[in-house]
DNA sequence: ATGGACAATGTTTTT
DNA sequence: CATTGTCCAT
């Protein structure tokens, strides 16, 4: 097997290059993923370094699988023992075998985001905070960032008063984690790090092992994974790092992309390898991204080569409103696929907040065009999913307040604020967790407890007892999917949620969709898969297999690639985002997305911006963003509108919008006694507007109502039994 | 203890 | 505007 062949000299001597550290700078789409795969298959095929020795770190679980396929294929087969995985995920099973050193027993859960502003809204109240001064969510970024910085609530400085009062939240809130025998995401970290500080045993062993370190988007590393990679290549020095500064947007979880001079300044004995020419993209598109990177200062300039060609300019589009720019973004992707130059699945529709998606997805909704959009908060954020899961974590791990909280009264079984007081109250008294003091409830009740919980709670208490407890036996021989059955079953969770209403039903799908991933992950035990599920990154949703274009963030869409690019939204205060206009650190930031959007596009780039925004529901002007000034219009097709207004009367410059067909009216579209004839997808031909492909078609009055988008006229509604239409194929 | 009605308040980005 | 929290009547 060839390892080398078609590597181009760079990437053939990164993949080759000796023992020690080495650092390859690369930029978007030079093929770094490919030398780190490759360069782990040389190892073990050609260096006889056993796959055991070997650490890999990724961004995204979704990154580390596909590496390992790789890596599998290159190798047919032999890969078992290789390390391979995210930080998060990584640390989070040295944690757990390691369990031993921790103030936390193996079966520790991880907390996530909402459970982690609980956590810091209930320090608060301890320690008679006022949570509308003290933000919760503010109080918990500073905390994350001094974890993220090694910091402990002992080391955090105690300059002002907020930091004062910021340390003793801290104090607290690591109290109430270990408490709950849970960790934050950034804990594994932080755990991990001072495990190998302060215990020279473990560091050891673990350093000894991985003879080769090896770590991917090395420019997102925060000072805690820093600390970790040095810790893990303390023994063999074999480290290889693989980033690029430019596209380092991680800055607000604590990544520093100066770790990259750092890991100079460490081992100045390092080789440097630069990855300057790309496979993605054609020269126009990156002239376009290098035109807008150049204007960031400090950097070292790079020159971003393709073999590819020139390639088609961009397309600048100016919308009236941001409706109009998803509107425009769904017309203009029917039009390539009506006329077969693209496939659906080839297009990604970007934008900065997650906030922004919602248009999008109302008008591929109206269009009755699938799409696919790329988040798992938007999954695992879901009520009903955070109980399902809240549920299996206090089976799991019982001394999980916030989860026991979160399902103790679910469905209502009387248990309120008050009892839930007694029994912590209660539990602080005996030096338990309200869990076990609960548990213990089914054994048998001294009378101080009784008194304390008081006769009517104390019944409906014992009786979510029994059920966590039956829960906790059976966990111990059943899968986790068993498990959520027989949880949905006895607390008659449908019922609960479904209502029959839309909304209902809804939450319902979303619960069995949830037993859905259950069912794909029956082998793993209860710990593996609350670990699973608590560590999936957005990246990891995205969903390959269906053809439609995918709708993501320009974070998420860090490491990938499509043919076609739509990045929306491209006004000040959206992209640059208003809270980053007063901190130049923050406007690099910003511009490096802006340049990592950029940079996913092969072939097509459409950039886009509005004249007007709705903010909190109100319509309003705003400019074009600062970054489009920097783009050479030579570039770029410009699709602006010519001087079509007069005073302040505005002409529209297209064909007005399609009547908007309510996605309610969709979705209820029940039994109409004219069955339609015509469908989404089928392409009909009309006497006076030629080949056209149908979008949408709908029953209205005991007519047929067609969306059609014509090949020569753009999209038209039309009655199905007055035009004469002809159907060319489905 | 529960659920409904209103108010207030807030928007990056994510493991 | 859309979600989340708080108050109040049952």
């Amino acid at each position: 097997m060839d390892f080398l062949k078609d590597l181009n000299n760079q990437q053939k001597q990164a993949v080759t290059a000796g023992t020690g550290p080495v650092l390859v700078l690369a930029g978007p789409g030079s093929g770094k993923t490919r030398v780190l795969t490759q360069r782990i298959a040389y190892l073990i095929a050609r260096q006889g370094v056993r796959p055991f020795n070997i650490l890999a770190v990724t961004f995204t679980n979704k990154a580390a699988k596909e590496m390992e396929e790789r890596v599998t294929d290159l190798l047919s087969g032999q890969t078992n023992g290789l390390t391979l995985g995210t930080f998060h995920g990584i640390c989070a099973r040295i944690l757990r075998r390691e369990a031993d050193h921790l103030p936390v027993t193996s079966s520790y859960v991880i907390f996530d985001a909402d459970d982690q502003v609980s956590l810091v809204k209930q320090a608060l109240k301890d320690l008679n905070l006022d949570d509308k001064i003290h933000r919760p969510l503010s109080v918990h970024a500073t905390i994350s960032n001094a974890k993220n910085d090694l910091l402990g609530p002992e080391d955090f400085p105690p300059n002002t008063y907020r930091d004062e009062v910021i340390r003793r939240v801290y104090q607290r809130y690591q109290e109430l984690l270990l408490l709950s025998n849970g960790v934050d995401f950034d804990d594994l970290l932080l755990y991990t790090a001072r495990l190998f500080d302060e215990n020279e045993e473990v560091r050891k062993r673990y350093a000894r092992r991985y003879e080769h370190v090896l770590v991917d988007e090395f420019q997102d590393t925060n000072l805690a994974q820093y600390a970790l990679v040095k810790h893990l290549a303390s023994f063999h020095h074999n480290i290889f790092v693989v980033g690029d500064a430019d596209q380092s947007i991680y800055r607000w979880r604590g990544a520093d992309y100066r770790n990259v001079l750092r890991f100079e300044e460490d081992y100045p004995d390092a080789q440097l390898i630069l990855l300057e020419q790309n496979y993605r993209s054609t020269q126009n598109i990156l002239d376009i991204a290098t035109a807008v990177i150049e204007r960031n200062p400090y950097r070292t300039p790079k020159r971003l080569f393709t073999e590819r060609g020139a390639g088609t300019k961009a397309t600048l589009y100016e919308a009236a409103s941001d409706q109009e720019e998803a509107q425009y973004v769904v017309e203009q992707i029917a039009t390539f696929v009506v006329k077969k130059q693209a496939e659906p699945g080839d297009f990604a529709i970007m934008y900065r907040t997650n906030a922004q998606s919602r248009l999008l997805e109302e008008a591929f909704l109206r269009a009755n065009l699938p799409y696919k959009i790329v988040g798992a908060q938007r999954f695992y954020g879901r009520r009903e999913i955070k109980d399902m899961i809240a549920f299996l974590r206090l089976v799991h791990n019982p001394r999980d307040e916030v989860s026991l909280f979160r399902v103790i009264n679910l469905p209502p079984r009387g248990i309120g604020a008050k009892t839930i007081q007694n029994l912590r109250t209660r539990a602080q008294q005996l030096g338990i967790s309200a869990g076990e003091l609960l548990l213990q409830l089914t054994q048998d009740v001294d009378s101080p407890t009784e008194e304390a919980l008081g006769g009517r709670a104390l019944n409906v208490l014992i009786g979510f007892a029994h059920l966590l407890h039956t829960w906790r036996s059976a966990a111990e021989t059943e899968t986790p999917l068993a498990l959520l059955d027989r949880i949905i079953a006895e607390t008659g969770y449908r019922d609960l949620i479904d209502d029959s209403s839309d909304e209902g039903r809804d939450r319902w799908e979303n619960v069995l969709e949830f037993r859905r991933l259950a069912t794909e992950r029956q082998d793993r035990p209860l710990a593996t898969f609350l670990e699973e599920i608590a560590l999936v990154s957005d990246q990891d949703t995205l969903d390959k297999t269906s053809n439609a274009p995918t709708l993501l963030t320009l974070h998420a869409a860090k490491g990938l690639e499509f043919p076609n690019v739509f990045i929306t939204g491209l006004n000040e205060g959206v992209l640059p985002h208003a809270r980053s206009l007063e901190d130049p650190e923050e406007m690099m930031e910003e511009r490096r997305l802006f340049y990592v959007g950029i940079t996913r596009a092969k072939d097509r780039l459409f950039l886009l911006y509005s004249q007007t925004r709705n903010t909190y529901g109100y319509p309003d002007y705003v400019e074009p963003s600062r970054f489009l000034d920097d783009i050479p219009m030579e570039l770029m097709n410009d699709e602006r509108p010519q001087e079509t207004s007069y005073g302040d009367v505005y002409l529209p410059r297209r064909a007005p919008a399609p009547q908007s067909t309510r996605w309610e009216e969709i979705s209820t579209r029940s039994a109409p006694a004219l069955q339609p004839e015509y469908a989404a997808g089928m392409r009909v031909h009309h006497a006076a507007w030629g080949e056209g492909l149908v979008l949408n078609s709908k029953i209205q009055d005991n007519d047929e109502i067609l969306d059609i988008f014509f090949e020569e006229v753009g999209l038209k509604r039309v009655v199905a039994s007055l035009a004469k239409l002809q159907v060319m194929g489905k």
